[in-house]
DNA sequence: CGAAGAGTTGATCCAAGTCAAACGTTGTGG
DNA sequence: CCACAACGTTTGACTTGGATCAACTCTTCG
């Protein structure tokens, strides 16, 4: 269910360890504070934003794990993005209602800024509209990677691939904990819905991956054992290369220490 | 090849058909005459900007057909999108060559700008900048759609989807013709590399709707028969909704008048 | 005319889907 | 604290949509 936030707005904003990383690294404190303003929680397994509905708003994680998905009339169901800390939806116009919904994976803590106070913010701040189409561009090559997976890619490549973004993402945006792992709060059918497969087809590619060594999956966290065969396994050549997620680094070291570093 | 204009800029930017639906129609005239100062014209089959070149330039087609796309380092290629008339490429950043490489399906001529250029007018222009944003904002809604085509449509509902967004894109950029035809420079393969199948399975499916009398495709030329039919092949069951192209029309009413007037 | 590219067709194969049945985990309420 | 329900994972047997392979034909254009 959506509940409003005990107390509207996040706590602090000076403290918010994803500010430089999204909309609001770009804002003077008057514009931080009306973008950080109100705020909404949202449990895990409800919707932040229904597919379908008028909210006019932006959201802005905060704090948590959501996705953002396109229903299809008979039920299908893709997820187009794994939103993290940092990310932000809604601004893609809503005439007609939303054209896809967003899912919180985890409690949930997003920032809402209704979309004309943004706009008016905008209007006065070119840098802010400027970062704004600069992280939207960001999106549009992760998108355009998703794509390419999915369209010229195996199953145990896009598996292979997703893991290692997310793995990447994650440590990026959220405070790394102790040791190469991540704590990954998907199920095999959220992957599934990413990638276009079956849960259960899902569940055969990790197996394997299990199997020979290269990665750790239980109980939503996942280790990345072997971060070479992992990118080989999803069909790094060369180096390993993700647009949209700023990160690039040459193959060949052992350990996990260099990504997020690069 | 890549030649010169034997003008700089394109004649003239007031003439321009699709000035009002891209960047330049949030632009003053002297940002105007700043955007529309360089172009480039490349013949069918080549590259307007080559996967891991650095141009360092954003680029808004003016006339023509092109597709971006991406290569994987074992020859299999991924088109992420189409670009008509008024698209824009480039605004991602290029630290260490473009991600994606953008190909030429016709003549075409594409107006050139330096990306320091662009965003020295945008810092002193937020409309420019808003513009900019609101513009990849539909782009990004488009590349959501192609992500669900390619995760969870089927081959016939992927190639019906596809005919009829180009129908409907081209119909809104380029200059009408007369009946319900559009010229579509793409060959079966362009298909496939768009849609995530084989050529041969492409030229299956359209044989299919050929045979339904749903479509006519014969020498670059589609027409579009029966649009209800393409539409219940593409999986619209009570509307056609096309996020990223600004197209919503209910089902039930025959003929194709409709499309570009909504 | 002849060569290269694009489209067409049939036969066969295989990666991933479907179906079905356990088995594990987690959380909840009695 | 246990029992049970709901949900997620695992595994095997079988099916299928689309890929692959291999001709052959039709256009286009120099």
């Amino acid at each position: 269910m959506v509940v409003a936030h005990p107390r509207s707005g996040v706590s602090n904003c000076e403290d918010c360890i994803v500010r430089s990383t999204t909309i609001c690294g770009a804002a003077d404190a008057e514009a931080a504070q009306e973008l950080g303003a109100l705020s909404r929680a949202v449990s895990a397994g409800a919707d932040l934003l229904a597919q379908g509905a008028c909210s006019g708003n932006i959201y802005v994680i905060h704090r948590g794990w959501a996705c953002l998905y396109e229903l299809l009339e008979d039920g299908r169901r893709q997820i187009l993005r794994f939103l993290l800390p940092g990310d932000m939806i809604g601004m893609y116009g809503e005439d007609g209602g939303a054209s896809f919904g967003a899912q919180a994976l985890t409690p949930l803590i997003a920032c809402v800024v209704p979309r004309e106070r943004f706009l008016r913010l905008a209007r006065e701040r070119p840098g802010l509209a400027l970062r704004m189409g600069q992280l939207m561009a960001q999106q549009e090559a992760l998108a355009y990677e998703h794509l390419t997976s999915l369209g010229r890619r195996t199953a145990r490549e896009r598996v292979a691939h997703l893991l290692l973004e997310l793995f990447y993402r994650a440590r990026t945006r959220i405070a790394p904990e102790p040791g190469d792992q991540i704590t990954l709060p998907l199920t095999q059918a959220h992957l599934a819905d990413a990638l276009g497969l079956t849960p259960v087809h899902i569940n055969r590619m990790l197996r394997a991956l299990r199997a020979e060594g290269v990665i750790e999956l239980t109980q939503r966290r996942l280790k990345v054992c072997d971060p070479d065969k992992l990118a080989t396994a999803a069909g790094f050549e060369r180096e390993v290369n993700f647009p949209g997620v700023g990160a690039r680094r040459p193959l060949g070291n052992d350990g996990v220490a260099q990504f997020g570093t690069g």
